[in-house]
DNA sequence: TTGTATGCGTTATCAT
DNA sequence: ATGATAACGCATACAA
């Protein structure tokens, strides 16, 4: 490995000079400057940002750590939609993106993820698919590291948290469907571990309470997100409320699977049953018929994250933010008028 | 932070009883060792991977270069399939993963990916989109950190290979064409600067010879895989050729494009034309219809990439491999026999 | 402007 | 079985 004492010799200069060259500090003649340049790229050299982290105590790395459910690694569209803009966004700040997942195997490991942020020294780290109340994430609140949160919320010093305005995104999505006569409106929802499903669950309330719906159990059910769930979720809401005339889904994906089973059911979408989506995946306005769906801004969550992270990094006075980030219906053919 | 020798005071022993106790070395008694255990839960002592790192120079780090040519991130489906596949595997050898993407912005760096992996000293790294002949990749050939190319072919002693059989699957492909009896089929090629493009336009020929229909030039065009120039390619084919009964897409997405453009000109597919794609990603089987397509294995792509790579890093003798994986056409509806 | 010396946290070598 | 010490490659405080 050719080191910094490589081009020290070869330019008859002190290691410390190389390293003034190296960093562009500016005590240091023009003369040997260019000298050292020339040796560097004589023989090659290119720094040890290893040896650098140790003296600095700096990776320029932050940890991405994503919660795999599904154990086939980062599929979900959100997902990778929110990478692109965390991504997009460390790229203007020239810092390394480092992937953690961590799933149902890893269980056994003792590691929290604040051990493994100090193990492998990150300068901050962001977390996707994560719960409240999970031995990855119990002993996060005290984290020194600075972290930031996408879509479930935990209080620290050092903790931000960016999310969309889940709850203002369900009201609009039932008052759309209001609006269109509906009443008997079913909700499938995604688990009630997540953050998110909770706030939608409560716009839904919210937004039947507005407009003196009353708010039946029975239309109501969980899912774990994915198309397979949503589709007997579907069908045991059908079947136990025949005058249903329309479904909110806590995802595209949920809508997906409820609009597969629907149809196989013999039903017309939107004729028969309307349906609303959350996400807006770039694949929901491919979907027969293209989907009404609330839009989460999924890259914007992800650069305000970095933004966010960026300033707690470079700030240890930082104050935590809490982002809710605007949603917005978008009106496309899988909802109509009700029928009379 | 908490140290070694943190924990070295408080347990009254010395830097290096901790070090072993840590590392599971043998030659300690039973009873510091615990002791130490106790202490290093305590203070809750996480060891330093980057000072490990430095002392034994290994980083258990894999690097990732994505050459971005959206500059929107990893969207494509096929990159994200290989990912997933990468990490997969890298989980069970316990490796990380850092990304480091590539894009045109960043063609006024003067760093080539070797020079970043000397630099972060990576173990090894899995090269994604880049071409033969840029800066990027121009002195790889000497590399002396292992790497794994997808979809490019560069010799050196530390580079292996891993792509599917692209000359193959377009035999395949236009084998099936011709076995329905079509005999005019545009070829709707990604750019000649992927290795994998000259591939797939080889099969195309080569079945086409050995059938006994004759290549014509202008029943090919160029596109740069995205569906927005595969619409324009497939017009402009259409208006040369109207006798073209069929279409062979160098990607999925590819055939998303040239879908839409023929359906907006009043074509029915595959009554009037008939589309073979390739890649077989995830929605082309929600495509209307169903797209007919070569399948590559993507995720095993990504898994085989990193089995080869940590055989290279664990032995530095370790020859390298060039592996072409196997491709298949899966039939779905976008293709039917001629009119007549 | 340049060089010397020290330390970052760890592992490994050599003693004891 | 345990401890002292050097070394990894670099940045920096201090000296010259």
């Amino acid at each position: 490995m050719v080191t910094i004492k490589d081009v020290a010799k070869k330019a008859k200069v002190s290691v410390s000079t190389v390293s003034r060259v190296i960093n562009n500090k500016p005590d240091v003649s023009k003369k040997t400057r260019e000298r050292v340049f020339q040796v560097i790229k004589e023989i090659n050299y290119q720094p040890n940002y290893i040896a650098r982290s140790l003296v600095n105590g700096k990776t320029n790395t932050v940890g991405f750590f994503y919660r795999d459910i599904t154990l086939f690694g980062i599929t979900h569209p959100f997902a990778i939609e929110v990478i692109n803009g965390i991504y997009s966004e460390l790229y203007k700040h020239n810092l390394d993106l480092t992937f953690f997942i961590k799933d149902t195997k890893l269980l056994n490991s003792t590691l929290s993820i604040t051990d493994v942020c100090r193990r492998k020294k990150v300068d901050g780290a962001i977390l996707v698919g994560f719960r409240e109340y999970e031995r990855y994430t119990e002993d996060i609140g005290s984290t020194s590291i600075p972290i930031v949160l996408i879509d479930f919320p935990i209080e620290g010093s050092r903790i931000s948290y960016v999310t969309s305005d889940n709850l203002g995104g369900s009201i609009k999505a039932i008052e759309h469907l209001i609006g269109l006569g509906h009443k008997k409106i079913g909700f499938i929802n995604g688990g009630l571990w997540a953050h998110v499903s909770r706030e939608r669950l409560k716009g839904y309330r919210q937004a039947l309470k507005k407009h003196n719906i009353a708010f039946e159990e029975n239309l109501v059910e969980e899912t774990d997100f994915t198309p397979e769930t949503a589709e007997n979720a579907v069908e045991k809401l059908i079947h136990n409320n025949r005058d249903i005339t329309a479904f909110f889904c806590a995802s595209d994906l949920i809508a997906a699977g409820a609009i597969k089973r629907l149809k196989e059911m013999g039903l017309r979408i939107p004729t028969d049953i309307s349906i609303v989506g959350f996400d807006d995946i770039e694949q929901s306005k491919s979907y027969r018929p293209p989907l009404t769906t609330v839009q989460q801004d999924k890259r914007k969550i992800g650069c305000e994250a970095v933004k966010i992270l960026v300033k707690m990094i470079n700030d240890n006075e930082y104050i935590p933010q809490r982002i809710k980030l605007p949603t917005k219906l978008v009106i496309r053919q899988s909802t109509t008028k009700i029928k009379k």
